[in-house]
DNA sequence: CTGAAAGCGCTAACAA
DNA sequence: TTGTTAGCGCTTTCAG
């Protein structure tokens, strides 16, 4: 591993000079740029990390702070992380995966004065978070994805949930439906207080009171399991219902299996929509599913990038922003069936409706 | 923040005296390593991990190098990346994240120089792989989730493709099937030699050929579509087939919906194996799959445990092993239909199976 | 069992 | 425009 003051040496300047025509940090004169950049490409040197980090006090290294519990990433927080690794090391930083529990304020305040993250983003925060608090004592720079309650002097990106949940109430209604039943996460999930889980929650209920419907929420665990489950408990509550709204990725699968077990027609009988998803999951299915498309891996390019941009330029503004998810209509959803009816459309062309387009 | 020097102070002791007590390098009397012990907490003191890194030239970070496309990572590889994460975190290690593309070494090589890894783990390794040797010229202790063509002195752990897709062709022959179709990975994909599509392609052939069948193999896209291509590709190519197998998370639905759209009942028409699937993304569909459930997170945490053995103990020992995935028999494989039959069993109670449509 | 001091490889004053 | 040098905070000889 060649040094700088082989570097140095080799080009006949002193270290400082190479260090600068490194930083750019002071004006070099053309002549000796070259020299010192050809010393370089002939040693094939390569700056030392540590060594940088230490002296300027500047790791280049951010963290990528989440709850990794066993269950694993989901396809919308896997998006998160990808996104925020390519926007880092687009920048020339490196993303440090530190696993962190909403529990233990203590390992992230430990971390946060080691000196090894010139900043971090935040993932899966409680609207009730202790992690923030010690980060933000720590004096490290941040930008959580999602939100805490009070967001005063934080920066964030968050997903839209209330303009989603409207916007999928807003396409149910549209269509006729009137008994709509929200499968929302799991009932600790809302206790904990899950910012998505207890925001879709109050804008569910909101976006029915608008249209004058009651509005019927069932807490669903993370699996099929879970799914059909609540699927049954949907139906055992509002027998009658028309379209089932759902935020969870898991539980969607169980839900249509359960659909399709009591023999209702998507969406002949039931319309089902499924948000904060992503494409490939809805594709899935047949028919494929109307979601609302989370906007996934930007999320973390965009919070990685406010938290860069906080790192170079000089502190400053906070950065507060919500991405809406966007409605893409697929096979999943139709006109609501007829108030009356008999139960189940049995004798309609099955095959005529050409859902997906 | 505090330094070792304000420790030192406070301690009446030389600041090596308070390195020696963090390092237990060297023998320190009972009463002044509790002195010491007192005044760091006092001081809530915590090395500075760029000093550490620069004095002793081990920074405790350890890279994961992945390739990282457009499309992110599915639900095997994150499992991957949690599995290593949480290992290295267990370990105290870092874990950095590096988006690098079988294509480009250089960007490896670069890495390696800087200093910042004390070994790597390299995912998605292909059967030719620029970047192995990259890291190796540059004397990097590593380890592959993979393998590529020849492992000599290499360190690795994969997946035992072979026993999978053995195991997988003795489930369905043993259940009566003799035309069975395998779904692999793209063409591209196996034109590219990544090692998942060309060893199981190659088992296939060989576990058809102990059973004196004959392999029939369709490449597919990684998407739904692709999936119902391949399926018509493979009924158009062997009409009469009575199971399917796959190895492709994404096709796999896509498979299951061109089915269900041609009125062929899983499993009482055809039986459907995947390989290589978590257990969640099996349990998604109705009926359940029957598949090879793949080793998931325990890879990734058993590569990174071989790699910080490594750096830890002296080098000594490549650490080689292959892990089966287990057959878990569920809903989608039964007993082959018996080999003359009518098109279809319109006949059959149609409440027991599935269509979801 | 403990201290003093020489770096690790770089950045950034300070000085020219 | 360039050189000299004092650290950054720690580890690790070398001496006692």
């Amino acid at each position: 591993m060649a040094t700088m003051h082989d570097v140095a040496r080799r080009a006949r300047v002193s270290v400082s000079t190479v260090s600068y025509v490194l930083t750019g940090t002071r004006p070099i004169s053309e002549a000796t740029r070259t020299r010192v950049l050809e010393a370089m490409a002939e040693l094939g040197y390569q700056p030392n990390a540590m060594a940088r980090g230490l002296a300027s006090r500047r790791s280049r290294i951010v963290g990528l702070l989440m709850p990794m519990d066993e269950r694993g990433l989901g396809a919308t927080e896997t998006a998160f992380v990808t996104g925020a690794a390519a926007a880092a090391s687009a920048a020339g930083y490196h993303l440090v995966l530190s696993p962190v529990g909403a529990a233990d304020p203590d390992v992230v305040r430990r971390l946060a004065t080691q000196g090894m993250f010139d900043g971090v983003v935040l993932m899966e925060v409680q609207v009730d978070d202790g992690r923030v608090a010690a980060l933000q004592e720590a004096g490290l720079p941040l930008v959580l994805i999602g939100r805490t309650g009070d967001t005063t002097g934080l920066s964030y990106v968050d997903i839209d949930f209330e303009q989603t949940v409207h916007e999928a109430v807003d396409h149910l209604v549209g269509l006729g439906h009137r008994r709509i039943v929200y499968v929302n996460h799991s009932a600790s999930a809302i206790a904990a207080g899950y910012g998505p889980a207890v925001r879709t929650r109050d804008a569910f209920v909101a976006a029915m009171a608008r249209h004058r419907l009651e509005p019927v929420m069932i807490a669903s665990e993370d699996s099929a399991a879970g799914g059909r489950a609540a699927l049954s408990a949907a139906v055992a509550q509002v027998p009658d219902l028309t379209a089932v709204l759902a935020m969870n990725e898991s539980a969607i699968f169980g839900i249509l299996g359960e659909l399709a077990v009591r023999g209702r027609a998507v969406p002949g009988d039931v319309s089902v929509v499924s948000m904060v998803t992503s494409p490939q999951v809805a594709e899935l299915v047949h028919p494929a599913l109307t979601a609302l498309t989370s906007p996934g891996a930007a999320l973390g390019r965009i919070a990685m990038e406010a938290l860069l941009r906080q790192l170079e330029g000089a502190a400053g503004q906070n950065h507060q922003q919500l991405l809406p998810c966007v409605l893409e209509i697929r096979g999943s959803t139709g006109p609501a069936a007829p108030p009356v009816g008999g139960a189940g459309g049995g004798a309609e062309p099955a095959g005529a409706d050409p859902p997906d387009r």
